[in-house]
DNA sequence: GAGAACTGGTTGCTTTTGAAACCAGTTCTC
DNA sequence: GAGAACTGGTTTCAAAAGCAACCAGTTCTC
């Protein structure tokens, strides 16, 4: 049968296979050393890096369905791990930051974790680091040029 | 706070967005357009790259899990897109290939994915293109290396 | 300034997903 | 050749993701 399409050369396949290998080896980490699940993990880390934030801005920093946020904040405050407080702009909003605890258990996880990235871009020379996140810049500027994306942030188009 | 992590800069992270939205994004052609879930897009590609494949071999080829081979081949033989006939070396296993009604359909939506796929890599030059699978490569057979990815397919380890 | 339209966030519910149990058939071992 | 060990494939069950409804608060419009 005659075929254009391998998925060995298939660019969104290959994607996602590793997305999918690098999710679930470095998920070891903080999963199972840790007991903290992937969306708690991006919560930490975007809390760590940006410091106060409200929950809005985690779900666009992270990517993350704003539900998905909500259940994670909400399990990371029932354990300590963040605390919220009252936004005085908007009070349906908080702004959330991670406690004592939380930066804590972050700056225990952070080293392994970057740690096992090293260990991942080993075989990449620094040239080829930087060519990859280049090239992923450039598909996901690409992506949201093109049509079928349109839930990102048209909140001007009537 | 000090922070050597950010999230612009942390493959995982960056590779993950991009699988998704790369998924979200070409989804829409065979979920939308044609009723077809992911799960059953990838095993009729392969089927119609391979021919005739025991489940098994869809599983390894694909990565997917074998519940899920199982459950989107059940699906497709439910609307008549693919046969099974007796593996007659192994009567446990089956032979699956792509009946004329799943061929034609795979005739239809190969295009379609195909078009769409050259729209993502417009902005990248055939050498960008090639070291970036490259590059995938590479980080594949990596990770394959990494401790904590032994599930693959360690059947001759004692 | 009162209603409509909208937004941040949560909850409830349905669909998906993945792990492990399971079944039938095969291969290995003695 | 009979049991143990294993494998292809399906089923079952629990956790997770996604969707829509919802609540409280805000902004827009007239």
């Amino acid at each position: 049968m005659h075929h254009a399409l391998s998925l060995t050369r298939f660019l969104p396949y290959r994607c996602n296979a590793l997305a999918r290998k690098i999710s679930v080896s470095l998920s070891r980490i903080y999963t199972e050393r840790f007991g903290i699940t992937v969306a708690e993990w991006r919560v930490l880390v975007t809390l760590a890096e940006y410091g106060e934030l409200q929950a809005k801005r985690v779900s666009e920093l992270t990517n993350m369905d704003k539900v998905q946020v909500s259940r994670a904040v909400a399990a990371m405050q029932g354990r300590g791990l963040l605390q919220r407080r009252p936004c005085e702009r908007d009070s349906r909003a908080a702004l959330l930051c991670l406690s004592a605890d939380g930066a804590e258990l972050y700056r225990r996880i952070e080293p392994e974790v970057l740690a096992w990235e090293q260990s991942l871009l080993a075989p990449l020379a620094q040239a080829e680091r930087d060519t990859l996140f280049a090239l992923i810049d450039k598909l996901e500027l690409q992506l949201a040029a093109m049509p079928g994306t349109p839930a990102l942030d048209n909140r001007d188009a009537p």
